[in-house]
This record gives C-alpha cells, structure tokens and sequence, in this order.
DNA sequence: GATGAATGAGTCTTCATTCAT
DNA sequence: AATGAATGAAGACTCATTCAT
C-alpha cells in the first residue's frame, strides 16, 4: 500500500474519532475499552493505534472535537448584529445544542459531561476546556456590554452577566442530560417570566 | 446485638465511605482502585467488603452520601420564611454550595460532576439522582409560585423559573468546577444586573 | 489468609525465581514470557506479581541469584590456606562451576550467557555484575600476590595474573556453553602443558 | 540479469545488515524492532524483507558476519611462520579484537555475547557458532602442535593448550564487554608473569 | 519491483473479588 | 469476625509480517 493521500488519511482519523465518540458515549470513558473502539472503527488495532497512539489521545481527541462542534454551533449566534436580548440569546443557544443532537446522532451533551469529569484528573483536557470556556465566557461578556450600553449605561457588570449566561447555559446541560425533561426554550421563558414579574 | 455493634457498624460504613470519598475526589471514580479504598480506610480488604459488597456499591452510596450532604445544606435556605427574592436564593444556594467545600475538605462540586458522568452508565444512581433532582427543583417550583404570587400578575409559569434557578445552580457548580474563578456572588449580581438594567 | 510467614514468603519467593531460571535457561530472557513463569511456578499471574513486581525485576532477580551461588562456590577455593598454584586453583573452580550444574539441574553457565547479554541493555544488571566481578577479581589478585611473594618477589603483576585468570574462567564459562566438548580438568592441563614445555 | 544488478543486491544486503548491526548493537537482540532496523537501512518495510525474509535470518546473518570479520582479523596472526609464542599471540589475539571496535565502530565484543545468548535458543546460530569455534580451536591446536615440537619433550597435549588459548581470547571478550578495564596487552603480560615467576 | 498501511496474535500488567486460615 | 494472599479475566498496547496499490 503505497503513501495514502492526505484526505484519506483524514477520513480515517475522523471514523475512528466517530467510532470513539460512540463507544465513549455509550459505554463512558472508561469502561470503554480500547476494543470496543477498535471494533466500532472497522479496523485493526494496529491501525487505530498508527492513528491515535493511545486511549488517552482519543479521549482527548473526542472531547476535544466535540467542544469544537459546539463552538460551530454558538458562534453565528453570538455574531449576530444586533446580538439577541437576553432570553433571546439563551433560547437560541439551548435550541442549538439540544438540536445538535438530534442532528447527527450524537448527543453533545452526554459527551460534555464526560469530558468535565476527565478534566479533572487530565491535565491536557482541563487546559483544553478551560480555554475554550473562557473564551466562550469572553464572547457572552461583550455581548453583555452591548446590552448594557444598549440600556442607558447602567452599571450593571458585563462580568458577572457573563458568568451568569454560561451557569444557565452549562447547567441547562446537566439538568437536560440527567433529568432529560427540560425543553430548550424552558429556560428563555423562565427568564422572561424571572425578569419581568417578580422582585429581584 | 447490642446496640453498640450497631453503632459500631454505623461508624465503619462511615469510616469506609468517608475514605472512598476522599480516593473519588482525587483519582475519578475509575481511577480508584478498591485497594486505594482499602488502604485510605485503614481496614482490610474482607472488612470492606463487609461493608460494601462491591465498588459499584461503594460509588453509589458516596454519591448518594453527597447528595444528601447538599440537601441538608439547601432544605433552610428553601424553607425561610418569606423566601428570598430570586437573586438572594441563588447567592445563598452558591456561598452554601462553595463554602461545604472549605468547610469539610471535601469538594462538593467534584463529586458531583464525577456522579453525572457515571450516572449516564449506572442505572441505579441516574434513578438516584432523577429524584433527588426532581424533589429540589419541586421545592424550587414553590418558591417560584410565592414569587409569583406576590409580583401579583400570576401568569408567569413558576416551573419554567424553577428549571431557570436549577440550571443556574447546576451550571454554579460545573463553572466553578472547571474555572475556577467564579465567586458564589457573581451569579446572583450577574442576575440583578440582567433584570434591572437591560431588555429582556 | 490472614499473614503469611516471613519463610512462607521467602519460599514462594524462592519458588517463582526457580520457575523463572527455568524458563530463562529454557527459552531465553525475552523468549520467555511472564506467562511461561506464572504457569511454571504453578501460581496465578496476581500472585507472581505480588513478589516480584515486574518481568524486568525477575530478571535481575535471576541473574543476581545465579551470581551468588557461584560466589557461594568459589569462595572456599579462594580462601583455601595456602592457595593453590594456578593450573589447581583454575582446576577447582571450573570444576565447581561445571558440577554446579549436574548438581541442581540448572546449569550456571547458560544463565551466566543470558546474564551478559541482557546486561548491555539494563544498567542495573551491569551495575550488579561489574561489582560482582570486580570483587571476584579483588580476590584473584590477593592469591596471585601469595604466589609472587611465594616465588621471591619477583617483579610480576598480580593484576594482570587476575586479569589473566578472570579471564580463563569466563572463557571456559562460554567455551563449555557453545562447544559443550570442555572438561572441567582441560584448561588446568593447558596451563602446565604451557608454563611448562614451550617458550613464553 | 546484468551483472550491475548483482552488485545493487549486493550492496542493499550490506546496507540492511549494517544497519541491523547498528540497531542490535544498541537495543539487544530482541528489544530491536524490524521497524528500527527499516527506519536505520533508510528503506521500506517491504524492501528490506525481499532481502531478508524474517528477522531471525537477520539475526543469524548479523552474527554470522560478525564471525566471519573476526575471522579475517585472526587469520593473519594464526598463519604468520613461524608462530607466535604463546604470550605474543594472545597479546596479537586480543589487539586486533579490541581494535576492530575503534576502526569501525562496532563493537566486536558486544555482538559476540548477543550471539552467544541466541545461540542457546537458536539451533541454526548455534551450529554456525559451533563450526566457526570448532575451526578456530583447531588452527590454534596446529599453533600449539608447533610449539610443543619446537620444545622438544613432546608430551604436552596441544589439545589442551587450544582451549586453553580459546577461553582466554573468549573470556577476553566478556571481561572487557562487561567490566570495560582490560586492556588488550594485559593478558599477554599475565601470562608472562605467571609462566615466569611462579610454581605452576 | 517497491511501498508502507494494515493486520491480529501475543505481551505485560492490573485489579475487583474471594476464601482459607 | 477479620485478615490479606491469591485468583484470573480483562485491558492497553506492540510488532513481525503481509499485500493492495
């Protein structure tokens, strides 16, 4: 078999990537084993280990790609112009990671969970999230700045709305995966309801 | 069987189970060997396995212990009477939340995302876990409805605003978990900000 | 099991090194595999390895025992008052070495190989092994300047005489092994042969 | 089949097998990998295994040609007339094995114990080891037979003198591999001092 | 012929659990 | 009742060799 070409080499990574996804998702991290992904790829343990040289890297791998498939998914919304009000922002955001799921057969967020309790004992992934997470975190406080301007220049904290839009929007996550009840415009109408009818 | 023995008893499981904890918290849930167990508890391995008839018995009852833990932190705060308004619960639920951690040594916030992850493949604890969640966002549901009376126009669903605090909370927990850097405060500024200053 | 016994564990400790030099001499260092040693020594593969911690451990193990047991052989014939003259003190130790063999179904010199080999790649074997010899050297040198003094002082080395004598053990060691046609009596022949009827 | 096609194999023979001397050399026998030996022969995995057809037959060639280089390093010295006294031939023995190291940077003496080791597991290297040793012992028999004539009183066996003379070239060999601190001339002087100075 | 990707049996090692003492 | 040595079924990973291109 001569030199494969580039795009063939990538075509393999990405089913043994997909192969791992599943297993992982299925099974967890670690009672995955590298069989099963091994199995799930359609290839040989050789093979998969010349693409990923061990479980860990395929981990990271996996974890890794699906932060960057939600990144695909939040950016055009958090680009928008004029960005979305509040409730607004958090209901598109939930719709598009619920939807994900629905989408491609894999669910984001039974991966996320995952990854959160991986990145505690692996230091790569943890750097790995904690990047993605802040600069996620950054995106939700300039469009935070833009509603406050928007409001007359209050001097309500860009900051702190920031940190609060990303607890809703990570915890939406959990309660969904666990609880699997939880619809994703529920939490953009309990912030309208929350903001308008109550005392804070 | 004099009631000593029982106490006895009771204190082991204790002994084991604060050990287990402790071993979870540091290595993952898998990482842990019962050996690790075994030796943090100062027990031999056949008294362990008195105790605790497998690892997986041992997993859940450390998350089920945590839980509990966390329920007993909560249950005042929901309870006050009158309760306190939106932002005030979530910053008490956070400082409550984040201080257990000082307080004890034990990290409450590890555990549980450890428990989520393992959750999705442990039947017994997802069940676990769905009550014990579904029983304090009830509790949620009411504080949301006093709310709701009080701002007079009862339209607002109060189970749409308790789905909103739990993942607020939820979301506390794994932003502080992987950040690091979120205060118990932030949130509860973060949502007076938002209601006050800007469209929703 | 409550604890073992301190000759309890040397004996199980005993009984996998033997199963080891078996299937050392048998197949080779790396021929040989953690499973040949776990089924020879009649032990479960947990049970091995709680003695010996490592496939590399055993080696040294192994290596380091056969080397004790020819100093436990050489070590009358170098303390023997007077010593022998050469060609005799050559004589009794190839002759130990060579009987060591029919003695205990083992045979010294083909571990001896393995040893040597597998001591260019591992420093803690060559570590070993250069004390071992260097001392074993020490020794021969101390008779060989009994016999210089013995002969009125003259000018000759007993360095190069332990060099030399070293040496003709070593060979007889590999001579044996790959030719198998050398009796233990052969070399102590050559040497009067030598010394006494040819020109030096 | 022209003749230049002869020559290339030839030449692509010697580039693998120097290759493989390299790589044993440094790793061992057995911690070589193939794919070492591919990566340092600068080929393919396939073309080096149209030269040679598995690993042990690269094995067996590496030895075998280190052999026959000992060989064309010795000869020189066994044929010279008249020979040698025994002193000066060890003396010559020895100078040529050391020396080969330094001009070509390969180690002689390290390939020769690796050889020994597989020759106990190896039938095939055994027998070539045999063959070349048994050949080499003779021609010093011839040596030796020439010695015992030149001294007249006929009666010292030449038999034994040869192997006496091959285990101290071969323990040579092993002491300077191993201990590194034998220069080639000390045995030769040994063996003057101990012919000379003391009672035999 | 040459290439190098793919194969898969085989290696070392771990660890939840048991049970003789 | 308690002990901790022993079990043995996996698990992650390697590497000599092949063969489609």
């Amino acid at each position: 078999m001569p030199k494969i070409s580039d795009e063939k080499r990538a075509a393999r990574r990405a089913q043994i990537l997909e192969a791992a996804w599943r297993c992982f998702q299925n099974e967890g991290l670690h009672a995955t084993t590298m069989d099963d992904i091994i199995r799930a790829s359609g290839l040989s343990a050789g093979a998969v280990y010349s693409y990923y040289p061990s479980k860990d890297e395929l981990i990271v791998a996996a974890v890794t790609s699906s932060l960057s498939n939600l990144s695909g998914l939040i950016q055009p919304i958090l680009k928008a112009e004029p960005p979305p009000a509040p409730a607004e922002l958090v209901r598109q955001i939930t719709m598009a990671i619920a939807g994900f799921t629905q989408r491609e057969g894999y669910d984001l967020k039974r991966i996320a969970l995952l990854g959160w309790s991986e990145a505690q004992r692996n230091e790569r992934l943890r750097a790995t999230m904690q990047s993605f997470y802040v600069a996620f975190r950054s995106q939700l406080e300039e469009v935070a700045a833009v509603w406050s301007r928007s409001a007359g220049g209050g001097g309500s904290s860009a900051k702190e709305a920031a940190k609060l839009l990303l607890s809703i929007i990570l915890g939406f996550v959990v309660q969904s995966a666990i609880l699997g009840d939880v619809e994703a415009a529920d939490l953009a109408d309990g912030m309208a309801g929350l903001a308008g009818g109550s005392p804070v």
